[in-house]
DNA sequence: CTGTTAGCGCTTTCAT
DNA sequence: ATGAAAGCGCTAACAG
């Protein structure tokens, strides 16, 4: 006999009910999953339905999955995303998809590590998950563990080593909405660039994601016949590096308005600007890119085109439970979100 | 016979690995859970081990859980833990210390809501989880579904509205130690606070936390016979506010420092100082709480009083798995994170 | 239309 | 020291 664990109060089972309902347990098992194919007398399963309710009855979902081998439960798997700013998202669109089917998820993180990741797989597939999603904020991956042949999983937010479904915010298109905010607002001439230069060999580390956000840039300013005042690369995308970084392009540079490649680095090009006594927006207009935590706090609020996190997390979650499978990617559109940095040129 | 889904590469069981070693199932499960108690010969063990492997066994966590009633997974749940910048930390130092216990973790977010809560519980119990974290940002809660009685589970970062196990972050000695931060700087009869006042009738809708954080600040002041110069009471924690309420302060009086009540309040606190022309800590000194992600990107760095959320998660799941039960709080120690926003007086 | 039963994969008691 | 078998709670096939 198990010795189960002090505290279990003993949950009624299917055979109590049965019993307490003078039937089957096969009867209620019908009932208790609305099975259609399996018609119950309205009496008896008015005596079932009652029974259930008056014993409080539940089922115990680890017998049913060890029956039925699916365990309406899905695994989540991340370097990091339960934990930075960025992309918890992930987590709560995946989440609230799961749970709408009524699926649980089960999480995992791995810290980069392959051999954590390894862990992490085998441990949630020895718990029979019905899927795995994978989330990071790098771009690139090698999965550590192979998967069962056919076994259904999903990349967020990173392009797979093997042909897979990956989700993906739509960075070209972002690119592109960037500088059309900026156009539309009537910057032309005078724009520049903080985080990375459009030059190809110089972009050699971008990530895949990076690099399309780039293109898109680069895609909508030459179809007006148009270029960067100046490019700025910074090694790491990071405020102290973007503050240095502006300091210098402002020394010999005047533009009407920057873009900058993420929300951190237009945190850091805020500090120089306030520096240089210039103010955001009547003297020169910002835009960005994440809509990280910090960009609705920033004064004025940043402009900038959001990742759109949840939204990725619930496409996962939606596409892998809806069975699909082979090699493709799912881009998401990336909206922008229209704050206080950008106003016409002086 | 049940339809297991098309993906199921079916897994190695028991009795194959029986048969392969030719041994009976009962001897290979002695050796995978190297039960001490059962004497299994050397050659016969030397056989299972090496079937096991080339077999690539592992077990059905689902199948051992029916059987001993004990899932080797915690539930975690939480109003919105996992969405804010705050405390997903508490998430991942419970999500260390289950799987160094070799246990997973389900996650549930409620958004407040009593009717998820109580769904997540009953979907958690469902799958018999071995005991449930209780998150939160608020302070105070009722638990929407009755647990079974002596089910294990803990509070954290919130007081339980029933006797149970809560682990907190220790406001009051924060408190006392913001206010020794900067008294050990040299700072005395020119200190401001601003977020609330000291004054009790006027702090009910603090929470209980909160509360103790002033506690601890005053205790500390009044211990040395130091009053504060000023204290600007706002409605919310927030940077607007907290910028409002320092430009007013900053009319009528010069502090030499100014406690800020969360690191939110400190940003917005930096911005009306910059605006004023006071440089940060030459000029006035500031000192927070939280250690948000966003105290170590201010320029200069913030000195902050941090919550110490990934400890308390990591505490909450082995307090809970020690078995620990009847009601107690445990207070975990708030570090004080020395960065570049404190210097002695002018 | 309802009841009986096999069996999901595992652990543990009881014979041998 | 090892094997046989019961049984965890459930679902689905089949018998009645």
């Amino acid at each position: 006999m198990p010795d189960s664990p002090s505290h279990a109060t003993r949950r009624v089972t299917l055979a109590e009910v049965a019993r307490h309902a003078g039937v089957s347990v096969g009867a209620v098992s019908q009932v208790v999953n609305n099975n259609p194919s399996s018609r119950i007398s309205p009496a008896v399963r008015e005596r079932i339905v009652e029974a259930i309710a008056t014993l409080n009855y539940r089922t115990n979902i680890v017998a049913r999955s060890l029956r039925l081998s699916s365990t309406n439960t899905l695994g989540f798997i991340s370097d990091s995303v339960t934990i930075t700013r960025f992309a918890t998202g992930i987590l709560r669109g995946a989440l609230r998809a799961a749970s709408s089917q009524n699926q649980m998820m089960l999480i995992a993180e791995t810290e980069g590590d392959p051999e954590q990741e390894r862990r992490a797989v085998e441990s949630l597939l020895d718990r029979q998950v019905d899927g795995i999603v994978f989330a990071a904020m790098k771009n690139r991956r090698s999965r550590a563990v192979d998967l069962p042949l056919g076994f259904p999983h999903v990349y967020v937010n990173l392009l797979a080593s093997e042909p897979a479904l990956s989700v993906l915010p739509d960075d070209f298109e972002g690119g592109r909405a960037a500088v059309r905010t900026l156009l539309d607002a009537g910057h032309d001439a005078r724009i520049a660039l903080v985080g990375a230069t459009l030059d190809p060999p110089r972009n050699a580390g971008l990530s895949p994601t990076a690099y399309r956000r780039l293109s898109g840039l680069s895609d909508e300013m030459s179809s007006r016949g148009l270029t960067f005042i100046r490019e700025m690369p910074i090694r790491n995308w990071e405020p102290d590096l973007a503050y240095e970084a502006t300091l210098e392009l402002l020394q010999d540079t005047y533009p009407s308005a920057i873009v900058c490649l993420n929300d951190r680095v237009a945190f850091g090009v805020y500090q120089a600007l306030a520096e240089a006594r210039l103010k955001v927006p009547d003297d020169i207009s910002v835009v960005s890119f994440d809509d990280d935590e910090i960009a609705a706090t920033l004064r004025p609020a940043l402009t900038t085109v959001a990742i759109p996190h949840e939204e990725m997390g619930r496409i996962a979650v939606e596409t892998m439970n809806d069975g699909m499978t082979g090699s493709s990617e799912v881009l998401v559109p990336m909206p922008v979100r229209m704050r206080g940095s950008v106003c016409g040129p002086r």
